[in-house]
DNA sequence: GCCTAGAAGCAACAAATTCGCGTTAAGGTG
DNA sequence: CACCTTAACGCGAATTTGTTGCTTCTAGGC
């Protein structure tokens, strides 16, 4: 389906794959990612668009690859000495990225030329990746740490559904609250069980 | 930019407009959603294809517009006398809609053809309507309601974004998981904290 | 140094999209 | 109710984009 899967690891392959990324990212700021065609890659990679169309289907999938690429975090989560602390770094950033004009475009390129998914869940993946590093650091610390299940349900949903289907501003704000209530849960699940829990 | 924002009430461009519609409908039936022209669809219903490319600009805002409408819940939110129940109700009823195929198709589609997020921010409100629902006959009854911001963050959210993200299967009883910590939440805050009762 | 096969180039073709312009018919007005 | 105004539709030509069969090239294996 994605005539993608397996580029040859060297050589022709690989310099036209480098070639037309390169091409759609300094096209998507010269002319705008709405005015980019299949020629117009072709022309300024300096391939013929069949070979494009040949290896990416469409221009949709050719955008979802290159989304997918800058979204993929390019630097470890910051380590600021506790839990807590990492994650409200974290969120703040991944809300600001993500939230951004040019984040949530890649976002929407991501989804939208991916029939089966792949692209969609290696986002999903990096995320997961990010907050299992900074867990492993926090049960490296001795620290009790939530399920990172839990964190993707609790922070990780909340920004991307508001970015994807709510008009409203994000701000860093609202990534604490949700770090907040997602740590709370996890305090009143340490100390006790039933109805009465302690108070932070 | 969407060029469909005031369509003439009555007459004929309410008639274009569900013609093309129903040719949509049908055609994604017949021909799958894969298959699917603008020369197709404007034959089918009657019209030339310069009507559709003018009113909707291209195939993926039309078959957005398509999506939003079939995604609008046909029926008021089942009332099983508690909060607990609506909501579980709900919550399950939602996620088997929005995991099934079809249901993954229509979101995708729906986000897709949506330059502005006018459609994306139509189904959240979909969604919200519905909470809102069970949440004012629960007020009505007397039982104490957590914000509506809280569903969608805990309930609406994850459940999103996994089908939109993650390739796992979803179940009931994750519905029900995830409202059952949105409530046990409001517990504490109840129990923590004085107020927030009803006030119809 | 050959083979082999996947990938790219080329060119003709088919299909989709855009555009100018004349026509139709909603919805408002006197 | 007849008349106007104008958004929306139809038509067809012109342009652009997408497809396909075949040839040529070259990376990777023997």
């Amino acid at each position: 389906m994605s005539p993608k899967p397996m580029v040859r690891p060297g050589g022709r392959s690989a310099r036209v794959q480098e070639s037309v990324h390169a091409a759609v990212r300094e096209l998507v700021g010269e002319v705008g990612r709405d005015a980019l065609t299949v020629p117009m890659v072709a022309t300024r990679a300096g391939v013929t668009p069949s070979t494009i169309y040949r290896r990416w289907g469409d221009l949709q999938e050719l955008l979802s690859d290159v989304a997918v690429e800058r979204l993929r975090p390019e630097t470890d989560p910051a380590d600021l000495g506790s839990l807590r602390a990492d994650l409200d770094a974290w969120a703040e950033q991944f809300l600001d990225e993500m939230a951004s004009p040019p984040g949530r475009a890649y976002i929407r390129d991501a989804l939208l030329g991916d029939p089966d998914g792949t692209n969609a869940g290696r986002c999903s993946a990096y995320a997961a990746e990010q907050i299992d590093a900074v867990l492993a650091r926090a049960v490296h610390r001795g620290e009790p740490v939530p399920e990172s299940e839990l964190l993707i349900d609790r922070v990780v949903a909340p920004i991307m559904y508001r970015i994807l289907f709510r008009p409203g501003r994000l701000d860093a704000a609202y990534a604490r609250e949700l770090v907040t209530n997602a740590v709370y849960a996890l305090q009143i699940e340490a100390s006790a069980r039933p109805t009465r829990a302690a108070a932070p």
